[in-house]
DNA sequence: CACTTAATCTACAGATCTAGTAGATTATTA
DNA sequence: TAATAATCTACTAGATCTGTAGATTAAGTG
């Protein structure tokens, strides 16, 4: 499962990814209509904006919008960002590999050779969706 | 990312599929051999015979065994056991539903349907992975 | 029956992570 | 210079994860 950090990422994306111009969108305005805590979704914008997917203006007529194309922003990237590996086993990871402690053997594991299979699996399904995917399906 | 339980589980449910006859098998020698700590493994290895996937003897000459065929264990029944839904979010949960607090209207919200395509590509791969397969991996 | 073996049950505890809050600071505009 | 709005630092309550300790129950053995 998702923890609530990276649904609210996704809920804030989807909100200033409808909107038609690209000019800045409060904080608090996201807040009130995504219903994400004000002060919780602060970290989480900013964060999207270290990772060069939203940008900001401050003080007045200031806030945030999208700097991606919603097509180039792919679930695995947020995903990655606030929830972690998208692999199941650190082992198995890509971008955060870290051997098993119990491992006596990778390259005999059939565990770890199942899991690679799983991860590159899901890998097709959450780098292949975008944030424009998510778009298309608002009503 | 699967919690060490879950990796725990898959281990003790390899070693145990491993053995040639149905003989019972010691919790400690599956602890030595998985290098599972002794007493974590114990509330795993009862958790998986209340599932009806293994069973054991008390006693001596007891211990714990396969009851299942590994072709019909599959990774989402253990992954769900351990780890939890397979969902990303809990309103697209076939086992664990739950509305979202900040949801107003499922039916017209993107992420959810996005989420639901995901959960049922997922299923596709953890549904058909059994532990058949992890044992056929191993060398 | 007494003894040993080994699973089962109950309870707890430290570490880490999650979710959220509070308040001060900096940048921009008017 | 005043108002606005993002940015930064620090903290906290609660939950979850990982693991441990010890008593109890069931089964076989002499």
């Amino acid at each position: 499962m998702l923890s609530k950090k990276t649904k609210y990422a996704f809920h804030a994306l989807t909100y200033l990814g409808k909107q038609e111009e690209k000019t800045p969108i409060l904080i608090s305005e996201v807040a009130d209509k995504t219903k994400v805590p004000k002060k919780f979704l602060e970290s989480i914008l900013l964060d999207l904006k270290k990772a060069g997917i939203l940008t900001s203006k401050m003080g007045k007529g200031g806030g945030y919008y999208l700097l991606k194309d919603p097509a180039d922003v792919e679930l695995a990237d947020v995903i990655r960002m606030f929830n972690g590996p998208i692999a199941l086993l650190p082992c198995v990871s890509l971008n955060y590999y870290e051997p098993c402690d119990e491992c006596v053997d990778e390259t005999t594991c059939g565990l770890n050779k199942i899991m690679i299979e799983v991860r590159d699996e899901t890998l097709k399904i959450v780098a292949k969706k975008t944030l424009a995917d998510i778009l298309k399906a608002e009503a």
